[in-house]
DNA sequence: TCAAAAGTGTTGTGTGTACACCCATGT
DNA sequence: ACATGGGTGTACACACAACACTTTTGA
């Protein structure tokens, strides 16, 4: 059965670096976005025995995401958040829970900057909303709302697409972690 | 130096229960509202031995905080969070970091209804609004917000002040945690 | 009569949402 | 020429912010 990337923390490790190291061990990824997620505790979510799991979940533009063929790929396997099989523990519980926290958090945070290289376009920006959010979005309504939270601006060339017009390219103002619209 | 409430973890023993205990043990409080806050696990926060905490913050109505006689009251004692004294380990950051979620969680859910009297005016819901965000609120303004929250309703009854006009009364719709305003 | 808090509306400004057509390109 | 995605504006509904006066009571 699929699982988490995970293990047990070092006597002398911090958490987040735990969380960096056992990704890049079991999936071969590193230099990504990382954030506590949430800790998961149940008595019995591990039947073996007392496990408490301190969730991280990682955000990395889908091209940085190749499995490398150094790597055990039998043992690793990349899946859309739509199509998740049955899992492990409460992994499927722990998706879940990541899912929302990050439909939230595009809304008033500029956290697409982790999942997108350096430049797009914002169709690819779009459409990466609409893969989190999991609906379709009205593109003049999308290009007014990312506008109006200030967190792109253009970049100079165009994207030449296969059969169709060229796209204007656009960066991301900081490629920091931002919240923006202060509540109240 | 003052100090949270907190202590080990037994070993069946759920999280949130643990903290239910710790803080019944240590404070006498019991039948609040618990949230899990965040984990913090930097290697060198306690001095004297790696600690990791998976921190809870509590909310309670003020009125059901006394800190009854029969504990340990020398040890146990009540702040403002306004003016906290310095604490242990890196317990004034878990509690910057509590109040801050509580400031937008309440700007979103019925949150309030944990801090609040069954019973309660305008004037004492918007009192602690104001502690919480930490400033003045237009007084109509948020009697629009609060209603198009639709988080209260009407009780039958007024409360009469000292000297004053008697206020109505109102109750939470729902006395469970309820997210409003789904993004998008 | 006065002090104290309760109660109440309107207006401007900004944000979310619905909606349809032309443009530039490669095949 | 056509298929494909890129690009653009307007109108309505609703939320937020600013702002001042009258009401009811107990002292």
């Amino acid at each position: 059965m699929w699982a988490l990337p995970g293990g047990f923390i070092r006597k002398k490790e911090e958490l987040e670096k735990a969380a960096r190291r056992e990704l890049r061990e079991e999936a071969g990824f590193s230099g990504v976005y990382l954030e506590q997620l949430y800790t998961f505790g149940a008595l019995r979510r591990d039947p073996r025995d007392r496990v408490i799991t301190v969730a991280y979940f990682a955000l990395a533009p889908r091209e940085t995401m190749k499995l490398k063929a150094s790597f055990d790929a039998k043992s690793a396997k990349l899946f859309s958040v739509r199509i998740v099989p049955r899992l492990a523990f409460d992994h499927s519980a722990i998706i879940r829970y990541a899912l929302t926290r990050l439909r939230n958090k595009i809304q008033y945070t500029n956290a697409a900057w982790s999942m997108l290289p350096k430049v797009f376009t914002l169709g690819e920006l779009q459409g990466l909303y609409e893969s989190i959010l999991g609906k379709r979005l009205d593109k003049r309504n999308f290009r007014k709302k990312i506008i109006s939270l200030g967190i792109i601006k253009g970049a100079s060339g165009l994207k030449k697409g296969l059969r169709q017009r060229p796209a204007r390219l656009y960066t991301f103002k900081t490629r920091r972690y931002t919240e923006l619209k202060r509540f109240f």
